[in-house]
This record gives structure tokens, sequence and C-alpha cells, in this order.
DNA sequence: TGTCATCAGATTTTT
DNA sequence: TCTGATGACA
């Protein structure tokens, strides 16, 4: 059992806890993975099958390396564990059951791109005001329904949904969802909400097949459940309700994906559901100093919803939090690109161990040019994934259309692509035609005579001939030779090929590398099905990380906050406090949207190891225009006794128009410090403590303050003046609540302050 | 049918 | 500023 030994208690305790409902409460850094590996490790050791374990997890990079970790431990036996995303492991399972509800099991995955498409053109058919039915707008209402299994009838039949959609003007959007629901089905596709959906529906129509899950999935894992959407709840809870052997592993301070559907509520009423619930809880972080800890705490603490925890540090103070003021973006990415420069000299570290993290990815652009400049090497994850690039998604859109004529989508993408002269006109006319007939689009294409006049019926019937013979070539070749097939003949790599700029040769080489992919695939050994069919299945669910060649290079890392939940580094850069970017302005209409960028900051403070460095600038460009920005409100809550104020930035020098504009709109930000804040803004306290730094008084110098009493005035270094309200605590943890006349009230620890009794 | 210009819109995004 | 969708013309 030596690998038990590593782990601390209460860690023990929960690997050891195989049966019964069980919840891990892991803070931030408390060595979650650890326990979810040797907990699997554990039960495999213990003799349960591990074809019986499910292991759910959100992202394939997840679930990948927890399989190595535990194939450490248990060797190859952790091969059968059934892991991975919700998405993938269900797509999997739907293969299998498809036509138990009515799909063919070479169904497409359609991902958001294919889906807003259908959409737009659903919107453009109904002739509906662009303005109200937006196809992102619309995408996300369906998605939105989906998550919380209301199909398009139930859409239809719920008062208050309809009531809604009708008091906003947008009566229809139950006619578009019914209608996208029954495009997608003829279309043989599903999209990523559909996976769940789907499985939902196959579960509940077939008893015997939920029979059969539940007797084969005895065991039953959840990872970060505090992102799981009601969708994801209820398949958990039916797979797991006969053995009941569920363990759901997460941290209600990390949730951060609620914009997506995930529900907060399925981790913090866990409880309500399996009353002999064993409850465990990580609470010390082996991450991060305790500065950096405390100030992630007392910036949770401003959250109502949340579990109780109390996450501490065992290791050193480490350096105070540094919070820095630039007044421009610019000028933040110069300070912040310096002091990456000057640690790394000073203290002997790698570029590998600083992170720069952000709210939005437009933060991205003044950061890269500050590195840029001072020639420190960077890479930016995140953005544009490989798959979803344009040239990978056509070559793909051709593998699917192979497989499945009937996928619309793909067969819009390719039918004009390397242009064979089928038009925008000729396509509506195919899609029209399919519809008044009853049959697919696909049958048109392979039959276009009678639909359209003969020199356009030539090129589309050529287009439906190429594809069919693809799909002979498919079924007798391999994976491999079959896409190489595929990409020569239907002109795709001749098109990219003649393209000589330097995107062209890009794109050429991007080609090159998912035939690459492929060739890999069918060389593997551990798999025996290696068609090109076999392949596709998955390609839909793949991501960024998925394709990452060189991750082991030494470069800062630049990210949003939400792609660095579950990676740590040494040092860490927020940048970016601002009021309307982060909190970002979306979010301050209510209360759980703001308390989420609330976790989201508790999520990038916590990414930290030794150093954490927060800054805003108080001006930026935003849509190309200069804008003035306010410091965060999250600023303010962070508790004071844990910073260190550095707001030395310099103007820049007169004379450059363009920073002669940035000048003005500093100063013009520091006249507007002492007023409040306009009262659009959601409710605000005094001004910011970070607004104006108190100068102190030239004699100042710090008093005893053992015998501070009620109603006492004291000076404070940065606060200014103020007047003790309240004292409680016993020495040497006294917490004194002073008013300061400048920015407010505040709480301070007697011990740490530096008063100055006036 | 294809190309160019114009215009709106613009968080986060594990799948 | 940058991107993608849409509409006017060749």
């Amino acid at each position: 059992m030596d690998y038990l030994e590593g782990l601390n208690p209460e860690q023990r305790a929960a690997v050891l806890q195989t049966k019964g409902p069980v919840m891990i409460i892991a803070g931030a850094g408390s060595g979650k993975t650890r326990v979810i590996t040797y907990r699997v490790a554990h039960l495999i050791r213990q003799g349960v099958d591990s074809f019986n374990i499910l292991v759910l997890t959100f992202t394939n990079k997840a679930a990948r390396e927890m399989r190595e970790r535990i194939t450490h431990v248990v060797g190859p036996e952790a091969k059968n564990l059934w892991m991975g995303t919700f998405h993938s492991v269900f797509a999997k399972i739907l293969r299998v059951e498809a036509e138990k509800i009515g799909y063919p099991s070479n169904f497409t995955i359609y991902d958001t791109d294919d889906s807003k498409s259908v959409l737009r053109a659903i919107l453009k058919e109904m002739n509906l005001d662009d303005k109200l039915y937006n196809a992102n707008f619309v995408y996300n209402r369906i998605s939105a329904a989906k998550n919380n299994l209301i199909g398009p009838r139930e859409y239809n039949s719920n008062e208050q949904i309809q009531a809604d959609d009708f008091s906003t003007g947008r009566g229809q959007l139950g006619k578009i969802y019914e209608t996208y629901a029954a495009r997608c089905f003829r279309a043989g596709a599903m999209d990523f909400d559909d996976l769940l959906f789907k499985t939902n529906e196959l579960l509940r129509e077939h008893p015997d097949t939920l029979y059969k899950y539940q007797n084969k999935f005895k065991y039953l894992m959840v990872d970060e459940y505090q992102d799981t959407n009601f969708s994801q709840y209820l398949i958990v809870k039916k797979l797991a309700a006969i053995n009941e052997n569920l363990c759901v592993v997460g941290d209600d301070a990390q949730s951060i994906y609620a914009f997506r559907g995930a529900n907060i509520q399925n981790i913090l009423n866990f409880e309500k559901d399996y009353p002999d619930l064993k409850v465990f809880k990580l609470e010390q972080n082996y991450r991060s100093t305790q500065n950096i800890v405390k100030v992630a705490n007392s910036i949770i603490a401003n959250n109502k919803e949340q579990l109780k925890k109390n996450v501490f540090s065992e290791k050193d103070h480490g350096d105070k939090i540094k919070v820095m003021r630039a007044f421009s973006d610019n000028e933040e990415g110069k300070m912040v690109a310096e002091g990456i420069l000057q640690d790394r000299a000073n203290k002997g570290m790698k570029w590998n161990d600083f992170a720069i993290l952000y709210r939005t990815n437009a933060q991205s652009r003044s950061m890269e040019e500050a590195l840029r400049k001072l020639n420190i090497p960077y890479k930016i994850y995140g953005g544009l994934s490989f798959y979803q690039r344009k040239e990978i998604k056509d070559l793909i859109a051709y593998f699917r259309l192979t497989f499945n004529p009937n996928d619309e989508e793909a067969l819009k993408r390719v039918i004009n692509y390397p242009k064979r002269g089928i038009g925008d006109t000729t396509v509506d006319r195919i899609i029209l035609a399919a519809d008044q007939h009853g049959i697919t689009p696909f049958e048109v294409v392979v039959n276009p005579g009678q639909f359209m006049d003969g020199r356009t019926s030539a090129s589309v019937g050529n287009f439906g001939t190429m594809i069919q013979s693809f799909q002979v070539i498919a079924k007798n070749m391999t994976a491999y030779d079959a896409a190489l097939h595929i990409a020569q003949h239907s002109g795709l790599l001749k098109d990219l090929y003649e393209d000589k700029s330097v995107e062209g040769l890009n794109r050429y080489e991007n080609i090159q590398e998912l035939l690459n992919g492929i060739k890999e695939f069918a060389e593997r050994e551990d798999i025996e099905e290696k068609g090109l069919d076999v392949f596709m299945q998955d390609v839909a669910l793949l991501t960024n990380d998925d394709n990452d060649k060189n991750k082991d290079a030494d470069t800062v890392s630049l990210m949003t906050i939400h792609s660095s939940k579950g990676l740590e580094f040494k040092q860490v850069n927020v940048v970016g406090l601002e009021e309307n970017l982060f909190p970002s302005q979306m979010s301050l209409n209510s209360r759980s949207d703001l308390e989420e960028e609330r976790r989201l900051f508790y999520v990038a403070v916590t990414r930290a190891e030794n150093k954490l460095s927060i800054s805003y600038a108080t001006s930026r460009f935003k849509f190309g225009t200069l804008i003035n920005c306010e410091p965060s409100r999250f600023l303010d809550e962070i508790d004071a006794q844990y910073l260190e104020l550095d707001f030395t930035a310099k103007p820049a020098p007169t004379g450059n128009p363009f920073y002669e504009d940035e000048r003005k709109a500093w100063n013009r930000k520091e006249d507007s410090f002492s007023k409040p804040k306009p009262a659009s803004a959601a409710p605000v306290k005094t001004t910011s403590i970070l607004a104006k730094a108190h100068v102190p008084s030239e004699n100042f110098a710090p008093s005893d303050t053992s015998n501070l009493q009620n109603g006492m005035e004291v000076e404070h270094e940065r606060f200014g003046y103020g007047k003790v309200i309240n004292l409680e605590g016993k020495a040497p943890d006294i917490k004194a609540t002073i008013f300061f006349k400048e920015i407010g009230q505040k709480q301070l620890l007697l011990k740490f302050a530096k008063l100055r009794i006036v």
C-alpha cells in the first residue's frame, strides 16, 4: 500500500472510502488529482474490475494525465478503465445505442460553428428580425434549454418560457428550436449539448439500457463536479442509482462555467440527494505561499454562496502581493514584462516559471508587444485550436460528408470549395428541393437533373459522384491512404499548394500535419479498428492542447484565466483589474454573475506558487478607442495587509501625439479619483483604497497600539486619518475597525497595521 | 458566380 | 481594432 504513504490523513481517508456516496471538496492546490488517481488505483488493487469503473472529467487532457498516473500505480490494467470527458464517453455509448433513438451510429457531431450556421439558415428562411434573433443569442438559448433537458416540445408547452419569450418579442424561439432539432436529426447530426441530452433520452426511454450501464459502471467518479450542468447531473445520478458508489470531486470556489450552463447548486446541494454522504475536505494547500492563500481566502470571503472550508498553507509567508498601476494598457504590459525580466535574472528562474493571466483574449495584444520588445519568449494558449482552423475544417468536412452524406453543414462547406461553379443560389435550390420532396440534400446532389438546368446540374452531379467515389475508397483503404486520396482528389491540397503567401504555406502545412496525425493513428497498435471512420468519431471532441507539440519549450505562458484552471506557475501576473473588464461589464447585473467573476479572480490568484503580481491600467484601448478605467472593486476586497502597492509608473514623455492623448486621459483620470463612482455601476463602497495613496505626515512613525481604545484618532501610512470604532479579539490578534476619512471603513489587525496615534 | 465594400458586433468556452 | 456576414456590382 505504498501509494498511501504520501497522503495526508484527510486525503487518505478519501481514498479509502470506496463504498457509497462520497463528496470530496478539494481546495485549490490541495492535491486533488493525487486523490482521484490513488482512489482509482486503490479500487483496482482491492479487486474491483477496471472495466466497472467510470471516471468522468472535463477535459481530454485531464483524463489522459490521470490515466497515465494510474498506470504508474497499477500497470496496464488501467487501460480498461472507462475514463474520459462526459462528451467523449457518452458519444461512445451513443454510437453503440444510436438506433434506439433513431440515429445512425456514424452520426456527425456538429461543433458550435456548424450549429450556428444551421441556425443562421433557419433564421434567414423564417425572415426574422436579425436584431432580435441573432444566431449567437438563439444558440445560447437553445443550448441552455438542452442543458436543462428542455426539448423543443417542452419548450413550446412551458408557459413560463413562452411568456418570457413573448415579453421580449421573441415568440418564434420555440419554432426555431423545433426546426433546428429537426434539421440536425435529418442531417444525422448531434451538437455538443445533444451528446448529453440524447444520453438522457436514451436512459429515460430505455430502462433496459439504463440497467445495462448501471451494472457496468459499478463505481463512478466525477471530477470538477462544480462545473456539471443539470443534464450531466442527471446522467450521473441515474447511472449511480443502483450501487450508489459515486464519488464527486470539486471545489465550489472554482466554479467558473455557469455561463455555459454549469450549475453550482449541483455541488452545494449534493448532500440532499445522498443523506448518508461522506464528505472529505482537502484544505491544505501545497502549492502557494501563505500570503497568496490568505489573499485568495479574503477574496472568496465576499461571496455569499459557498461551502465552508478553511484553506491554509504551511509554506513560507512569501512576498506580499504586488499591486501595480499603469497609465495605459501598453504601460501595463511594459511593467509586467520588465518585472519578469528582472525576476528571472535576480532569482535564476526560467521563462517557464511565469504566467500572465487575463480576463479577455483581447488583452494579450499589449502583453505580447511588451514581451516582444524585451525579447522574452512567450506562448499564447487558447484562441483558435488546430481543429478550428478553416483548412482543417474543410478537409474534415469532406471526411464527414463521406461517412455521413446527410451532413448538411459539411455539404454546404465543401460543395463549392475548391471552386467548382456551384454558387449560393444553387445551394439554396438544392436545399429547397430537398425540403419539398422530403429527401436529403445529398439525394438531390447525386440526382440533380430534374431540379436544375444542364450546366449547374453537371457540376453538382460531378461533385456527388466524387463523394460517392470517396465512400468506396474509405471503405477499402486504410485511414491514411483514404485521407490522402480525398485531400488530393477533392482539389483541396492543390488549391492550398498554389497559394504561396505565408498564410497559404501555413495552411498547407497544417493539412500535412493533420494527415500525419491520421498516419500516426493508423499505425497505432493499441486499437484494432483503424479506418478513417474510427478516426473521425472523436475529432469533433478534440481541442487545442490535444495537438500541442512543443509544450516543453521554455516560454512565458499567456492565457485567459479560464484556461489557466488546473495549472500552476511559480510567478503569476494577473492583469487588467479594472471595472467593466474584470469584473466583466456583462456580469454587473446580477449577484450570481458577479460572484462567478470573483471565483474567477480566486482561480487566477491560486495559480501562483511563490509570487503574485496584480496590475491595472487607468486607460486602455477598447475597440480602437481610448477609454478610461476605474480600478476593479476586487482590489478593494483584498485584505490590504497582504498588499504592496507600486504606483511608480511614470506617464510617457510628452511630444509624442499618441502618448499625449494617453497623458490627457491619465490626468483626467487622476481628477476623477476623488469623485464617487457613477451611480449606474453596482453599489460601491466609498472611494477605492487604490485610487489615491495617502501621503503620510512628515514625522510619521508607528505608535505602540497595545492601549488603543475606541474613539481614538489614528493615522495610517496609506489610508490616512481615521477613528477607531471597534476593537475585537485578544492580543496579539486584536482586530480594529477604523473609519478612515478618505477611504471609509477598514478592518486591520493591530499586529500588522502601522498606526500613529494622533 | 465571384469579388469587393460596407456594416455591425465584440466575455469567458474544458465539449 | 478586427472579424465575419451581407449586399451591390462586374
